[in-house]
DNA sequence: GTGTACATGTAAATCGTTACATGATTCC
DNA sequence: GGAATCATGTAACGATTTACATGTACAC
């Protein structure tokens, strides 16, 4: 349902190519909102026939192999502004690491280890990226109101990451510490 | 993907009839992963055909209706200590407040605020819950290992929610700084 | 003229949401 | 016997993933 409007917000910021699309939502938009090219092919056509967004006028009939620029419309703007203020609520929560973690737990599998370990490198990495986009477009920079707002939607990633990052940590503390149990209580069986 | 490993995990915990795993997941396994009844019903049946569960035999055969107890088999068990040592790359974000913001920046749309409180009271909301749940089971009480694995899967959806509440404040903050421009940078408009 | 990258698309399968259908039990 | 609740399902649709198909441009 979103990703009508994922792709709307992108063309306002610059009209593109359905792969340029593909490439933006490998990169910037992608941070919040992941899509294929596929899935932004299928969409881009709806919303022309809808007539959200429109391809930019070129010389012949456009043809498979072609590049053909999107564009936005004024009825697709109307329908992003509309979209911006609706008080969704929010997705319910998919994750599947929690899920491994208690069942490892009811099942006592300290193999989960290799799990956690992954996923927290995974996220290490997403975070270094987005810290470089920070120092790279945003610090050191006086930034107008939109500037300031972009920011912090990156912001948003960069915590999400971090608390992600710091609670594999606990984990895997813990697991540790269930490996050598130091603890008086946990001496059960010799 | 990962419904048939929660729905194992479940009744490694409890076994359960679908509406009692319906409702688990409308609670405490709900909170890392959503499901639906008619979604558990489905996976229930293909579970039971892939012979990773069963149904408790009871007398006379199963009638629409009548509850149906399942639970975990030996091949499940098997299934899911697999799957908890996978290293799967986490989902990607999809995250459509995040889209509003940067989209509501784009268009110079203040009426975002709307949807950023909106998301704001729901995320305090569940914190909330969280929250008692943490107090009455884990809280002031001495935990072995698996309880304090269990705790720690909870802290994490503590998490999660603080910095989403805090990222969410900061959008506001922001948004109303820009209506009351007190900045020396931003008269532009009188 | 062949391979590689660019570019647009199709098809099938799975997952998730929404709306509805069917039957049993219990309370009044 | 009627309403509410418990309980198990079906059906249709939309979203997402995965694999594949088709065509152009360009370097070698």
């Amino acid at each position: 349902m979103s990703l009508k409007f994922a792709i709307l917000a992108a063309l306002t910021e610059r009209s593109s190519t359905g792969l340029e699309l593909a490439r933006r939502f490998d990169r910037s938009i992608g941070y919040f909102w992941s899509a294929s090219h596929q899935q932004i092919y299928r969409e881009l056509e709806r919303l022309r026939e809808a007539g959200l967004v429109s391809t930019v006028s070129r010389p012949g009939p456009p043809e498979r192999g072609q590049p053909k620029e999107f564009e936005i419309l004024p009825a697709g703007t109307s329908a992003l502004m509309a979209w911006t203020i609706n008080q969704d609520d929010p997705a319910p929560m998919r994750e599947a690491l929690f899920v491994k973690v208690r069942a490892a737990a009811a099942l006592g599998n300290p193999g989960v280890e290799a799990a956690v370990t992954h996923d927290r490198q995974i996220h290490a990495q997403i975070l270094s990226r987005y810290e470089e986009i920070d120092r790279r477009d945003f610090q050191d920079r006086d930034l107008d109101a939109q500037g300031r707002m972009q920011r912090l939607v990156l912001q948003a990633g960069i915590d999400l990451e971090r608390t992600r990052i710091q609670w594999c940590d606990a984990v895997l503390t813990e697991l540790r510490s269930q490996q050598q149990p130091n603890h008086e209580a946990d001496a059960s069986s010799t």
